[in-house]
DNA sequence: CCACCCTACCTCTAGACAGCATGTC
DNA sequence: CTAGAGGTAGGGTGG
């Protein structure tokens, strides 16, 4: 079908034409053909980069230049939704749509995105958007909701089955349009939105997926051809190298951070040689790029030093900044090959002609090495294939040995993905749920939370046999009861705890589990931070690191010196289990600590092996959880409580001893030149007013330039911006790097 | 003298959503 | 407890 027959408004289409898409993919004139510019559900299972973006484009677009409303775009990772942020405006601008996001990070106040015709957000976000009852609801005329077998993840797949079922039933005339992987069972998918189901594995680059072993590649169809060197014990090197000399990039999937990096490091020791000149500059000046960003660790040392030779590796221990710059240089073909964890085989494109598995196993606590998922290895598979630039993609497999490769071959290659299933009816999973139905008013009584699930996927794959679910949802009563989040019993309603609780997205479990620490010491005088540390991060909403041998030692120095302080924790009978539990909770809470006491990233690396990426999430949740203890000290009236909660949370933006917290009130002042400024005398705003412009200049950290904004911007209040600062080149000399300082 | 290899032994293990207030291009 | 790769220390080999 040619877009120029398409039913759909002239401007979209020229834009679409200057994109140089004028015919439609086989999947994407399906659809079409089967209703999609007529308002029908649809399941659109196809694999990546197979034409899902312009199906969602050509669903709202025509449906809110028909009917007008909201077009809603659900993704399940930010960087996805930043992604299609960027793609959707052009085509909305072109036809006066007004575009915004909404996510954790980036967040767009309610009002606004009233105002706002296509509004893109993340599966918890829109859920949270439920239950703040933002006023536009109703005006939702269409839903796309990506990546949709996610509905199959344990912890994450159940905000989006109850976000669809959700919409289904309060909104009426709203079009589902379902994007999906290639899934098996994707028809049942179909029939429980009631959706017109379009199932395909074409894509728009062809896919060859094979194995490697001892210098040559076994395809499904059966050809062998040579590949690589047999020399090459593990493959990676000959192969990837190869695919360069021939014009194309590689991807490697590992499937662990270290596995990754040595990788990369082992392939950049061939690759730089037969790079050309003109590439090596280009990477020299990524590399540069990369150590300008972010504080100087070894990790970033590391990766400069491997994409100096046109070789990255991707993890997500590094800072976003640095996964962009990589994503970038890779997709300018400037970086050549990429070595990286899963945190490539799903959310943002970065395709390559050829794509390298190393391992289909994987490392768990509990269950040992075990295979990953066929649609896992399909995931990684699809990324092997660049439009416009590889005649076809290929994704190989090494084998460790022979009978290796019939075995990949059958349990992967060939084989059919898992089927998807509904992950709702666990007591985890139904809690926080419930609590919301119950908040919205949806659910007051046993039976109308088994009405309430039996809309959702869970209760379409389970039809009949709904007697699990009506004994986790009887537990989860319990719990609620218990929390005191709800009302003793039905009609059920929820406390103004319960309410507070579901609009912070809280887990009920951590909002018991806050509001029994605070409660307990809501009289004492002084409580060490890092208690309070401690109790955050014992919330199921802050996720723990695993032990290293290494931490037992640092960790149980800490736990004996705090015995009497700990907020919610009884040491008697504690065993080991629980002992590592508590030290898994206190490596959380002392990285933090670190961090708010002006430890350097590297320090804090050096101490806990956790990477600036690591300790980006890690801040992140702490901060979220150190508010949602905040406002429970609000309700509950804890005043000691929520005036050190909230200096904590001050200090935690920018990891800073309480000293310096009027001091980086002033823009582009950090923690690092705060701390410059206080040591060298100037504590207050007023003094450095007062102070001479040499003087600051003269400074660590600071210039004649940032000297002579600071002082402009304090004495007329001006904005200013200083040209790419290189705030982090050296540790200042503020930061402390002796641990004994912070506990005594 | 150094670069590299082999072996035995020890250690460690992927990813990334959510609040809120203010201010970005 | 599970599996396997990477790191390391120690010794040997070859240029």
């Amino acid at each position: 079908m040619k877009v120029d027959d398409l039913q759909i408004d002239d401007r979209l289409k020229s834009v679409l034409i200057q994109d140089g898409i004028e015919k439609l993919y086989p999947p994407q004139t399906e659809a079409v053909q089967k209703g999609l510019l007529t308002g029908k559900n649809f399941v659109v299972a196809i694999p990546t980069a197979s034409g899902k973006t312009l199906i969602a484009i050509l669903s709202m677009i025509s449906t809110l230049l028909n009917s007008g409303g909201k077009a809603i775009y659900l993704a399940p990772l930010r960087a996805l939704a930043s992604e299609k942020y960027e793609e959707f405006s052009r085509y909305a601008d072109a036809v006066d749509l007004r575009v915004s996001i909404s996510t954790g990070d980036m967040d767009n106040k309610a009002p606004w995105l009233g105002s706002s015709d296509i509004i893109i957000a993340t599966n918890e976000k829109f859920d949270s958007l439920i239950r703040h009852k933002v006023t536009w609801l109703n005006d939702i005329k269409v839903i796309v909701s990506d990546e949709i077998h996610l509905i199959n993840d344990a912890d994450r797949g159940p905000v989006l089955e109850v976000v669809l079922s959700l919409i289904r039933r309060n909104i009426k005339h709203c079009q589902i349009v379902a994007l999906s992987a290639t899934i098996i069972n994707a028809d049942e998918l179909a029939e429980w939105l009631d959706a017109e189901l379009i199932l395909s594995d074409w894509r728009p680059v062809k896919l060859k997926e094979g194995v490697w072993h001892n210098g040559s590649i076994k395809y499904a169809d059966g050809s062998i051809v040579t590949a690589g060197e047999k020399s090459d014990t593990t493959g990676y090197i000959s192969l990837s190298t190869e695919i360069v000399v021939q014009g194309g990039q590689a991807l490697v999937f590992a499937n662990t951070r270290k596995s990754a990096m040595s990788t990369s490091k082992n392939i950049s020791k061939k690759l730089h040689k037969i790079l050309s000149k003109q590439n090596l500059d280009e990477l020299q000046e990524i590399a540069n790029t990369i150590r300008s960003k972010g504080e100087k660790t070894e990790l970033r040392e590391r990766l400069a030093k491997t994409v100096e030779k046109g070789s990255a590796f991707h993890h997500a221990g590094l800072i976003a900044a640095h996964r962009k710059i990589i994503e970038d240089a890779f997709r300018q073909r400037i970086i050549k090959v990429i070595s990286s964890t899963p945190s490539l085989a799903a959310g943002v494109n970065l395709p390559s002609r050829r794509v390298i598995i190393r391992s289909l196993s994987r490392f768990s606590m509990g269950f040992g090495n075990y295979q990953i998922p066929v649609l896992e290895y399909k995931q990684m598979a699809g990324r092997a294939g660049r439009p416009n630039f590889d005649p076809y993609g290929e994704a190989i497999v090494v084998a460790r040995n022979y009978t290796e490769i019939q075995e990949i071959l059958d349990r992967y290659i060939r084989a059919d993905t898992e089927e998807i299933y509904s992950k709702l009816g666990t007591e985890p999973a139904l809690r926080s749920h419930i609590l919301a139905f119950i908040y919205a008013g949806y659910v007051t009584s046993f039976d109308t939370a088994i009405t309430m699930i039996s809309a959702t996927f869970y209760g379409y794959q389970n039809e009949g046999s709904l007697y699990i679910v009506e004994n986790e949802i009887l537990k989860v009563f319990d719990i609620l009861v218990e929390a005191k989040l709800i009302t003793t019993k039905e009609p059920y309603r929820t406390t103004p705890f319960g309410k507070r609780t579901t609009e912070l997205y809280l887990d009920p479990l951590s909002a018991r589990l806050l509001k029994k620490g605070l409660e307990k010491t809501s009289n004492n005088k002084s409580i060490p931070e890092i208690a309070y540390l401690q109790l955050i991060a014992s919330t199921p909403d802050v996720r723990s690191y695993n032990l290293r041998q290494k931490d037992y030692n640092i960790l149980f120095d800490i736990a004996e010196k705090y015995t009497d302080d700990w907020i919610d924790i009884e040491f008697d009978d504690f065993s080991e289990f629980d002992q590592d539990l508590f030290f898994t909770t206190l490596k959380t809470a002392f990285a933090v600590q670190l961090w708010l006491n002006e430890s350097s990233e590297e320090h804090i690396f050096k101490e806990l092996a956790m990477t600036s990426g690591d300790l980006h999430y890690v801040r992140e949740s702490c901060e979220w959880m150190l508010h949602c203890a905040a406002e429970f000290s609000k309700i509950f009236k804890w005043k000691n409580h929520r005036k050190s909660l909230l200096t904590m949370i001050n200090r935690l933006k920018y990891g800073i001893k309480k000293e310096l917290l009027p001091l980086v009130e002033i823009p582009n002042i950090g923690r690092v030149r705060a701390r410059s400024l206080y040591n060298a005398g100037y504590k207050s705003i007023e003094s450095i007013i007062n102070a001479k412009e040499e003087e600051i200049a003269r400074l660590p950290r600071f210039g004649p330039l940032i000297a002579r904004n600071l002082v402009k911007a304090l004495t007329d209040g001006t904005e200013f911006k200083i040209l790419d600062g290189d705030a982090s080149e050296e540790p200042g000399s503020g930061i402390q790097e002796s641990l004994t300082s912070y506990f005594d």
